[in-house]
DNA sequence: CTTTTCTATTGACATTTGTCAAGAAGTTTT
DNA sequence: AAAACTTCTTGACAAATGTCAATAGAAAAG
């Protein structure tokens, strides 16, 4: 296990300015309010080894369709959608990341499967990326970092969930009412023609079914 | 913390006879096939320690609206189903629960709030039982199950995700059709208006497009 | 065995939503 | 500043889906 360990890191010796950057701070400000209590700096030092920046411009692509996904990635600044595109050339947004919000396909990222979604960068984007392996390294070293996951993953599976509901049974109308309640700076931030493809229904619908919230 | 558990476990002595049953057994084998591994006979117990059985004829409740989730189930034998009824007294079902499925309102079961949810039996049920409390605890006491949960989590999210994506993306048909895919079982053995419910269309229209997809 | 309840189908029609096309601002790029 | 994209809106029409009502057969309850 310390072999395995030490194989996944030996070679990516961590500039001390990376530990106090800024990025990992706030990393670390986020995990900590997850688990409700600080983290030791041996426990950080590890996280922050696991974790590689990137910063990427608009229109730049974190995933391609057919690629594996390798990173998950957390997000420090900026706006990212995944999406797919189907046989008529559609685009069908199936979530949105900004700041302190995760991104990557979890089911190619697991099972190392080709993706069916595209990410990318909606505005200029910091992220923290990390590899499964070391993710998973991270999970059975790091207790904190494990209950961080097992609450993430059941926040996301509450908040999918909901939107299922939503879309199985709600009307266009009712699905955007939701959204601008449970998101309202998706509404302020992105196009309206994503906010559609978000909520499944076409541009025309929404800007028909704004237009009509407005007068009554 | 070993306070804490011989509390919950104190009064409720386990039988024999219960470790040994087959509901048991069958968990077991549920457990060590997920793990990929064989359970101590020390953690086996812990579980079945646990889990509460519990059988429920057709028609009845496990969960209902307004009520506080306090049970996730594991089914041995039977089929369950989760709707919410709306405004208009339509059901809409979330989720169908048939041997080897969990099934319990998460949000409400993790949060302790009041489900907006109904769970009731569609074929006469065999389940074990499990509360928060003692799932957490079997969390930090065997690692066996901390991984299932992962695991269970992950493919869950996995599954609701591609849902959600289906539900966004794809026509009544071609979302009948993806059913009729993966889960070619529910075909047979849920009633058809049902099945609309779970798909998000009227029972009118999925009468409609399997008449149409029997002629082409 | 009979009665009642459930279930699935079909037709006629209403409603919702999508599609196509055009145009007008607004942004970015050159 | 001009050109090239993007974005949003609107109208006309088409397609998908929902609603209501009637019916018939199957299954469950008494």
């Amino acid at each position: 296990m310390l072999y395995l360990y030490s194989k996944l890191v030996a070679y990516a010796p961590l500039p001390n300015t990376m530990i106090n950057s800024p990025a990992m701070q706030a990393l670390r400000t986020y995990i900590e309010h997850y688990t409700s209590s600080p983290l030791s700096d041996a426990d950080f030092e590890l996280i922050s080894r696991a974790f590689t920046p990137k910063k990427l411009r608009r229109k730049q692509y974190l995933l391609q369709e057919g690629e594996v996904c390798k990173y998950f990635a957390f997000v420090l600044k900026g706006a990212l959608r995944q999406y797919s595109v189907d046989d008529k050339g559609v685009e069908h947004i199936v979530h949105f990341a900004v700041e302190n919000w995760w991104i990557g396909d979890r089911e190619s990222f697991v099972m190392l499967t080709p993706s069916r979604y595209n990410i990318d960068v909606l505005e200029e984007a910091e992220m923290l990326l990390i590899t499964n392996a070391q993710l998973q390294e991270l999970i059975s070293t790091v207790p904190a970092i494990a209950q961080m996951v097992r609450e993430l993953d059941q926040r996301n599976f509450i908040a999918t969930q909901k939107r299922l509901h939503a879309s199985i049974g709600y009307t266009a109308e009712e699905r955007y009412a939701e959204l601008k309640q449970v998101h309202p700076e998706f509404l302020q931030r992105f196009p309206q023609h994503m906010l559609a493809s978000y909520l499944g229904i076409s541009p025309e619908t929404l800007s028909r079914v704004r237009h009509k919230s407005l007068r009554q």
